[in-house]
DNA sequence: GTCTATACTTGGATAGAC
DNA sequence: GTCTATCCAAGTATAGAC
């Protein structure tokens, strides 16, 4: 997303300078989400994070909201990359597990960096400002998506596919996602969330060793 | 919660004026932060919306937080008795596919009311005012103790409680009802949770007739 | 083309009239 | 106990300096 030819923000100019102002203006709006969050995502909060102007903010993104949505591609464009070497790493090895612990140690990460919590402010904020929704839903499908082709590579032909479908569980999954996020980032704690993984890590080692045919591991 | 012990909102008068006011305001309260969210949950709004004077938010409840805490808490309090009520009745029958049942009605009800907007919106929203953090994480306890109450239950003696403790699935339950309102309220569309729910039975069932024992349901 | 200074609006909170 | 009037801080947005 994020693409030149369909451009979410208006960028007036292309200079060194210009470009250099809205990188730093993007870094303090993504920062600001993760620590104040939505409700506290201003024009003059960001831009004092940002060392600069507040009115620069609307000469070059229009609007605060505009902002927040650049922030938000940002954010998704460096994560999504991370996720598909994640698993692109994962799925040569292949077992259902290896996905599993893939998932855990990206989520550790977007623990640490608050990746996600851009990503919720951004969903929870979206019902103040007019329009907004629209546009935070479009940039989530990129997210479950990914999840979608991630599942349908673990899964292979278990048969477990056949009674849940890939989109639908793809769905769930980002969704406890972020809702494990959230609870994480309220209580200052992930070890809950964490101890889940460790869970569903052990579930996955059972179930395939469950469905008898160990899906395609042994192919080297 | 929300005793008369452990007041979370200092209540300067018990007349039947002030209770009725006090009413309107959370009524109100509960309205903005479902449609407008937290960012847009003013004093302003808030007031306009109960038809009352801005200055009574703070004659009644000190700050704006104080006021969405006690709509928080309003909302917990008729929530959890509705979920304790259909949980019962489930827990009467005792199989899994009863509760998955009783959680899908609860859920879509939640939909349409929005009460566990409220819930997100308040989580999501606790990072731009310092201190309200810990007041909503303490007022989520009841929610995650409820619903391990109701996994237990579910469970009985099935085998599945002793690889995941259900103290660490309610947990991952809550996050994932979250993660669910979120993404239906954003989207504005409920399908895709729905389906989740009916997959979600059919695998409990799945589960139950797996597990040779079918725990407990021939007791009448 | 880029940024600063300023205008104007809304929000939280209180003091005093009713 | 309630409402109006008011203060000041913070918000968005633009007009004009560089």
């Amino acid at each position: 997303m994020a693409k030149a030819g369909t451009p979410s923000t208006v960028t007036p100019g292309g200079s060194a300078r210009a470009v250099e102002t809205r990188r730093l203006l993007v870094e303090a709006a993504i920062t600001t989400l993760k620590e104040d969050g939505y409700a506290g995502a201003s024009a003059r909060a960001i831009a004092a994070r940002a060392g600069s102007n507040q009115g620069l903010i609307f000469y070059h993104f229009g609007s605060v909201a505009n902002l927040l949505l650049a922030a938000l591609d940002a954010v998704s464009d460096v994560r999504l990359a991370h996720y598909g070497a994640a698993v692109e790493r994962a799925g040569s090895v292949g077992s259902l597990g290896d996905f599993v612990d893939a998932a855990r140690a990206i989520f550790q990460e977007d623990l640490d960096a608050g990746y996600v919590t851009v990503l919720v402010e951004m969903i929870a904020g979206a019902s103040a400002t007019p329009g907004l929704g629209v546009e935070v839903a479009a940039r989530l499908g990129p997210w479950t998506d990914f999840t979608r082709q991630a599942i349908e590579q673990a899964w292979g032909d278990a048969p477990l596919g056949a009674v849940v479908p890939a989109t639908d569980l793809a769905y769930g999954v980002v969704a406890l996602y972020l809702g494990l996020e959230m609870l994480s980032h309220l209580e200052g704690d992930r070890a809950p969330a964490m101890a889940l993984f460790s869970h569903a890590a052990q579930l996955a080692g059972l179930l395939s060793a469950l469905s008898g045919v160990q899906s395609r591991k042994d192919v080297p």
